[in-house]
DNA sequence: TGGCCAACTGTACCGCGGGTACAGTAAACA
DNA sequence: TGTTTACTGTACCCGCGGTACAGTTGGCCA
């Protein structure tokens, strides 16, 4: 497809492993895993069928692979992105509201507009994959409300929050803000409304923690 | 599968395509629209693939009056469950607070957890689609949008919100938590998650017009 | 009573794609 | 020189979407 990371300077096993997954990426958020066949991926790399059993045993060790790398790019993401805030500020909630602001100027920034999620794709597939992959799944959810707690912990230890809400709700709706932005931006076709929902999720943040300037 | 509306006393036409619909439904949420076999469906209502392509054209109009029906339920579940809200408070936003509880509660009470959203599963599986299909799923998520602006807006005129919120964004926000808070339910494999977005979103809702009760 | 029509069944067939099973091979490395 | 890595080639099975009809059955209507 003349995309990056095609049949271009190959050779070398891993990098047709990753080619391999790079093709299926865009095609499972696109067309769902089931519809992702195999003969399509191997036509984009470039390699026979054969080739692609010798990568991966069946289709479904495919799709525990791609979840992988899918969760393991998440996370040094979120590393990066939060640590980057963190330097732009010491206090932890204005590092967080800033980190929320580069998450949201970093989905606006994308070409296309959000690719869609991995998590996201699976759940509404997943009876298709088996206890190992489904499981991957859920661990890749609670790390990310882990991380978020964690956050939301150390800013509430400065600034006492409202009594009436749960900071671990609080962290698994930025999964929810995300996902939820995610399908609204590719259903209704605006890229835009996936950095709008996440700002919003940080207009509810702050004023948890800072009130509303009102009443 | 011993389900209602599985083979048990059907004949007369309307009540088959329905059956099929039904066992489509759960199918497709389960397993993704391409993974769910005609065989399948046929299997669990009782005909054979002729039947099925008696009501059917081809699978894409299964798709299409599945949609459609999902769209359609959704629609008059909320139009009954806001004008319950309406009739218990005649304020426009506690009316709308009570709705988003009676919601949530309704969430509470799914036997196995909510069942998944049609739009978000079709949105992972958009290439598989037609643009009538996808033009649908547009309006669907659309619909919504104009529902929860249009309450927001009633509120808007009685209780003036902070400056700095679009009513839109938190119309489309309602969206996001509820498909984002379903999958949060279905990938963690807890039930009160969605219920409680559902509550967080209220809980913002009420600190955009009422205030935090802080600063 | 006859005829029409809706709602199917039955049969037969095509092509694609996942998956299996090997045997063979070219290049890099040790 | 031999082994390992990363493949290719060939051949084959089966499930499933989809097509194409011809035939059947029960109910309603004239």
């Amino acid at each position: 497809m003349g995309d990056a990371m095609s049949e271009a300077g190959r050779r070398k096993g891993t990098d047709t492993r990753e080619a391999l997954l790079y093709a299926a990426e865009s095609s499972v958020l696109d067309k769902g895993f089931a519809a992702t066949s195999i003969e399509e991926l191997i036509a984009d790399v470039g390699i026979t069928k054969s080739g692609f059993f010798y990568h991966f045993p069946d289709k479904s060790e495919l799709a525990k692979a791609l979840l992988q790398r899918y969760l393991d790019r998440e996370e040094t993401l979120f590393d990066e992105l939060f640590a980057r805030a963190r330097e732009l500020h010491d206090d932890p909630l204005h590092a967080f509201l800033i980190g929320l602001k580069l998450m949201a100027e970093l989905m606006a920034d994308l070409p296309g507009g959000h690719p869609g999620c991995l998590v996201a794709s699976y759940c509404y597939q997943e009876k298709m994959f088996n206890r190992d992959v489904r499981e991957l799944n859920r661990e890749g959810v609670l790390r990310w409300r882990d991380r978020f707690r964690g956050y939301l912990e150390e800013i509430a230890d400065v600034y006492p929050p409202r009594a009436d809400v749960s900071l671990e709700d609080m962290a698994d709706m930025f999964s929810a803000i995300a996902d939820g932005g995610i399908i609204l931006s590719k259903v209704v076709r605006d890229a835009t409304l996936l950095p709008k929902q996440l700002l919003l999720y940080r207009e509810f943040v702050r004023s948890v923690f800072l009130g509303t300037g009102r009443n």
